[in-house]
DNA sequence: CGGGTTTGACCAGCGC
DNA sequence: GCGCTGGTCAAACCCG
């Protein structure tokens, strides 16, 4: 925890976004390059389009270059690969950040499960899961390759479990997150 | 020895 | 159909 500056634990379950340490060097987290996204049915907390309205609005370096992998989720798997169904949608949260360390240290307990090169980058795209049994969330972590000072790190699900390190804080409901925040938190 | 990481392979989706 | 790309698995490996 000490090797990073910002306890940020974007867990929709708890009130961490909120909470006076969720942003701690604001001279290196730029609120307008915190990103919500959610799934395109249209049932999630935050619909694509909400997404981009209420981020790039204000700035929005990503609004047009959302999450860019497909949106889907496991349901169920052949052999050794997963087979996706978009009714099934998560939530998903992306973060944008100054960073020379690519992992973020959120309280919770990640497991490596992948590394890939990918198009357009020169740097890595790691993919992790909560360690935690029986949360399914997952990150992935890269590196912008137009800036990379910065780190871009995408959150997909929410724990069904409190952070093992940060306290829980206040509850608050998953929609009056991001506009709100934003607003409320920017520098 | 248990838990995490590395890495090659596998598969689905997509565009052509 | 084919090739490319992204996401995941799982065996091997590493480390405390």
């Amino acid at each position: 925890m000490e090797n990073f500056p910002y306890n940020s634990n974007p867990n929709p379950n708890n009130g961490d976004i909120y909470s006076s340490n969720f942003i701690s060097t604001p001279e290196n987290f730029d609120l307008s390059d915190y990103l919500f996204t959610g799934e395109g049915s249209g049932d999630d907390f935050w619909s694509q389009n909400e997404f981009v309205q209420s981020v790039s609005s204000s700035r929005g370096s990503y609004s047009n270059n959302p999450t860019p992998t497909s949106d889907h989720h496991d349901i169920k798997r052949t052999k050794g690969v997963k087979k996706y169904n978009k009714v099934e949608a998560k939530s998903r949260v992306a973060f944008r950040f100054i960073s020379e360390l690519e992992v973020l240290d959120d309280g919770f307990k990640w497991r490596k499960y992948g590394k890939k090169m990918v198009k357009n980058s020169p740097y890595p795209r790691n993919y992790y899961k909560c360690s935690s049994g029986g949360c399914n969330v997952k990150k992935r972590v890269e590196r912008d390759n137009e800036d990379s000072s910065y780190v871009i790190t995408t959150y997909e699900g929410i724990h069904n479990h409190e952070s093992p390190f940060v306290p829980h804080y206040t509850h608050f409901p998953p929609n009056n997150i991001p506009t709100h925040g934003l607003h409320n938190l920017h520098l």
